[in-house]
RNA sequence: GGGCGAUUAGCUCAGUGGGAGAGCAUCUCGUUUACACCGAGAGGGUCGGGGGUUCGAACCCCUCAUCGCCCACCA
């Protein structure tokens, strides 16, 4: 063997190493050329200027956790990385590192800025990629791909280009949102409504004609007012019947405007009436298109007051203005009453600017019609979600989806392909060239165009990811052999964002060999997000924020790993607590500890051992239990249930493998039997190296370092790269597939009683505060034949582990009773013990079966229950009826016992 | 306003019709050579309230309460 393992295990010095050696021996390398199956993941790319914090590290945890089971269990698994670059947020944080040294972005120029960007994303680009690897993604790091290279930018242009000729991506002038500070518009995803504490005013606008009436309207801003183009109220409101088909003279302004009837007007809210202004609301723009308003903008991109409004408020900016126009209103006496109001406010939720609506001329993609065939792929099944419930979710958004706005006034991004002619006609095309041939076949002749300085929103290249990164539009081997993709992994928060864009692009631009449009993944999990402990979201201004680097620093990685996938339950978000993290790493340093007690009891690996050839039953029983918790854990991760493998490799692991099997087995590997040594030691080895397989994908670091101390290189492992090989990794493993026969009921029940027997006995000693290092003799009594059989057959583990000589005749003094399956110990005591508290304890223990048995017989005496529970229900409640009310019979002989002295 | 989810031990959470569980925390005992980041034990819960279905409900249905999230045009 190697060098003897140290005390504990160091996951720093471990885990750089093993990451740099599973890179280089190629480990994590899809391979096109392969004949296995192949399995693919894209990972959500993180922003290029971005860094790991506590929803990455659970995101790409399980997607690797996912990877790595699967490349274990012999698929070809590409896990395709890549960064973002995230269009406003990147250009909103290098703006304000230019701003911190007093440049202005706009001062810079286009160009310049642009450089700018490159030369931030040259310096932090790397940061994230960096801290994935501290986290062990296993990703396919030589396919990484970044959403402005040239191959995926193409990509984007072939898109638009292809969409636009089939008229859905088009140009229109509709009200959008605007910011009016980074002066761009947005799209409805990324307007977020904050509740904001304000006023109701209720105005009076004179009624045309008719001194001293007025109409009341109710509104929240008042300074729109300037741009009314009409009122409205509801055609069945008979308050203003009359009034319909009227005018009124608008305050400050002195435009006569009409009032119309519309069903929009809700006559239980305020006056009734609502005053309209079609050019800065998205509800008045649609009641003044029904009646043929004029629709009149009165801010400029910065929304301060145009040269539309009264020249006392032009130039005002739109708080101001509203200052203003309440006070002029005031004096007038046109103020009814103002009251306090909490009403929502439109926020960019990148820049936190409240979001004018503004009439624009903007490009859009009709996402409808996208729409309709991811609609009928999850309808369908032939994209599922997991957990099922968020395809509600994504129906109740795709089925009421509005066109999506997807032009940006940015500069960092893709520039839109579109060009203008002298006269203003658009050529869309994917390169200048091609733009300016078509410009002077329409043209007759050579001509000047300018090319649209918009960029395309972030999730425009993003939801192309799924195909651009394997090389589309060229038909790569790649592109054909991992599209479509088996799962994506990503939280609830992007599945309008980016999950819904990318089906729609998958399906409309990857056909099938029928050529019906294939989805871009077969399933979709949803994981929750992650917050600190007290269930709060963790933010930066919360101070609240749990560092993923910080965690892998003091507990190492596969803690976090492991913590993470046993905190990922289905549909709940993930508190996450650092006690939680503290016992992962306890669970791996006792992983280590029971991997060095093997090794330095010389429990090393026989290759082609086959545990189904043992004959001790201890043995049998700990490789049939292997088989069952391999069999738990497979199951767990196909279903995506990262909480319950984690469970069952800890409660296995810790439970039945350290605190049992290693201990019954201690005096075998110590004893004479030679024949029975080398079974248990080779048996021990073994289970060890079952458990570091299935625990890889959770723990990957640890149980490599392991593998590859105690086992690693005696075993080759077919089908992996010659690297790999040569190391003996773990990584490139098999993926145990036990036979069930592994399972041996009769070792099972054997063990299982007899860890009852001296669990008992245990409890017991502990109860009566017997001291640990005493040794007592114990007799049987009562015992069934199996009890005792195995009583005899045990004898040294009841010495050893229960501290009770069972081979030992009855003694004086007093004695305990303690049962056990299918038999009672009598523990003879001698003086130890009190006898009063003796009674006592069995007394209660009595009690306990007394109200069981009372259960049992209010149950079994229902004719409804016998009549109408199914039979194998019947028959259990029966028996353990039996083994309850033998238990006490038990108890009660002991009592009596005692009680006559 | 609509929708979704949650409510189980002090804390964080499993548990989809038939014996209320885990980890952490608490308490007791113990350093017997893999591990004190350990071992052996113990205490602790009318499963949010109410109603219903059922022979039987933490689990299914209704209702209420509280908390969280998403969507929405309430001037």
């Amino acid at each position: 063997g190697s060098a003897m393992l140290d005390k504990t295990y160091r996951p720093a010095s471990v885990e750089t190493r093993q990451y740099e050696a599973w890179e280089r021996a190629g480990c994590f390398a899809a391979d096109p050329a392969s004949a296995k199956r192949p399995y693919t993941i894209m990972m959500p790319p993180p922003n290029v200027t971005g860094s790991l914090h506590m929803g990455h590290a659970l995101t790409f945890t399980l997607q690797d956790i996912l990877i790595r089971f699967e490349r274990m269990r012999g698929r070809d698994a590409l896990w395709q990385p890549g960064t973002d670059h995230a269009g406003i947020a990147t250009e909103i944080v290098v703006a304000s590192r230019l701003a911190e040294r007093q440049i202005d972005k706009r001062t810079l120029g286009r160009e310049a800025f642009i450089e700018r960007v490159w030369e931030w994303k040259a310096e932090s680009g790397g940061t994230i990629t960096r801290q994935l690897r501290r986290l062990g993604a296993s990703a396919d790091w030589a396919r990484e791909r970044f959403t402005m290279d040239e191959g995926l930018s193409a990509a984007v242009r072939r898109v638009f280009v292809t969409l636009h000729r089939e008229g859905l991506i088009y140009r229109d002038k509709r009200l959008v949102n605007w910011d009016p500070v980074m002066h761009t518009v947005i799209s409805d995803l990324e307007v977020e409504s904050r509740e904001t504490q304000g006023k109701l005013w209720h105005i009076r606008y004179p009624l045309e004609g008719d001194a001293g009436r007025f109409i009341v309207v109710a509104t929240t801003r008042p300074e729109t007012m300037l741009g009314d183009t009409g009122v409205a109220v509801h055609p069945d409101d008979a308050r203003y019947t009359a009034l319909v088909g009227k005018k009124v003279r608008l305050p400050l302004v002195g435009r006569l405007i009409p009032i119309v009837a519309d069903e929009y007007a809700d006559p239980a809210m305020g006056s009734g009436a609502v005053k309209i202004t079609p050019a800065h609301d998205f509800n008045d723009f649609e009641v003044g298109r029904r009646h043929g308003l004029e629709v009149l903008n009165i801010f400029d991109r910065d929304a301060h007051m145009n040269d539309a409004v009264p020249e006392k408020y032009r130039g005002l900016e739109r708080f101001a203005a509203r200052r203003a126009v309440l006070a002029d209103l005031e004096a007038e006496g046109l103020i009814e009453k103002t009251e306090d109001h909490v009403l929502m406010v439109p926020h960019h939720d990148r820049s936190g600017e409240i979001i004018e609506p503004w009439l624009t001329d903007q490009w859009f993609c009709n996402a409808a019609e996208l729409a309709k065939p991811a609609i009928a792929a999850v309808e369908s099944g032939q994209t599922r979600f997991v957990p099922r419930q968020w395809e509600n979710t994504f129906f109740e958004w795709m089925r009421n989806i509005q066109p999506w706005c997807i032009s940006r006034q940015l500069w960092w991004g893709h520039q839109i392909p579109a060009w203008y002619g002298p006269d203003g006609k658009v050529f869309v095309a994917e390169s200048e060239a091609e733009a300016s041939r078509e410009a002077a076949a329409h043209y007759g002749g050579e001509v000047a165009l300018s090319r649209d300085e918009d960029v395309l929103d972030t999730w425009f290249s993003s939801a192309l990811w799924p195909f651009s990164t394997l090389g589309w539009p060229e038909e790569t081997p790649e592109l054909k052999r991992y599209y479509p993709g088996d799962v994506l992994v990503t939280g609830f928060d992007i599945i309008f964002f980016w999950v819904a864009r990318m089906m729609m692009q998958g399906l409309h631009f990857m056909k099938d060999q029928e050529g019906r449009g294939e989805v871009p993944f077969r399933t979709v999990y949803i994981h929750a997000l992650v917050r600190d402990e007290r269930g709060q979201k963790m933010s930066k201004s919360r101070g609240n924020i749990i560092d993923p680097l910080d965690l892998i620093d003091r507990y190492g990685c596969d803690a976090l790993r492991f913590t993470l996938a046993a905190l990922a339950s289905p549909g709940r978000d993930i508190k996450l607590a650092e006690s939680r993290v503290e016992s992962s790493r306890n669970f791996a340093t006792k992983l280590w500890n029971a991997a060095r007690y093997a090794e330095i009891s010389g429990c090393s690996l026989k290759p082609g051992f086959d545990p189904r050839t043992c004959h001790l039953t201890v043995n049998r029983w700990i490789a049939g239990a292997t088989r069952e918790c391999a069999a738990a854990v497979t199951g767990a991760l196909e279903a995506f249930r990262f909480d319950e493998a984690a469970n069952h490799l800890y409660h296995f692991l810790w439970g039945s493998f350290c605190d049992w099997y290693l201990e019954f087995t201690k005096p075998i590997l110590a004893g004479d039997d030679a024949a029975a040594g080398a079974e248990t030691r080779a048996t021990t080895a073994w289970v060890l190296a079952q458990t570091l397989h299935l625990l890889h994908p959770l723990m990957p670091f640890l149980t490599e370092e392991v593998w590859q101390q105690l086992a690693g290189a005696q075993v080759a492992t077919p089908g992996a790269t010659p690297g790999a090989i040569e190391a003996g990794m773990l990584i490139v493993g098999h993926w145990p597939d036990l036979p069930p026969e592994l399972h041996d009921p009769a070792a099972a029940a054997e063990m299982e009683a007899l860890i009852a027997d001296l669990s008992a006995i245990r409890a017991v000693r502990a109860e009566l505060n017997i001291p640990p290092g005493t040794r007592i003799a114990a007799e049987l009594r009562d015992a069934d034949p199996a009890a005792a059989a195995r009583v005899g057959k045990y004898a040294d583990y009841f010495l050893r582990l229960a501290r009770v000589d069972v081979s030992e005749g009855a003694a004086g003094g007093g004695a305990v009773q303690v049962v056990g399956a299918g038999a009672t110990f009598v523990l003879h005591v001698g003086t130890i013990i009190d006898l009063s508290r003796e009674k006592t304890r069995i007394a209660k223990e009595i009690e306990r079966f007394d109200a069981d048995l009372a259960r049992f017989a209010q149950k079994l005496a229902n004719p409804a229950f016998l009549a109408k529970a199914k039979a194998e229900v019947i028959e259990e409640q029966r028996e353990r009826e039996a083994d309850a009310r033998r238990g006490r019979e038990r108890l009660k002989a002991a009592y009596d016992r005692i009680a006559a002295g």
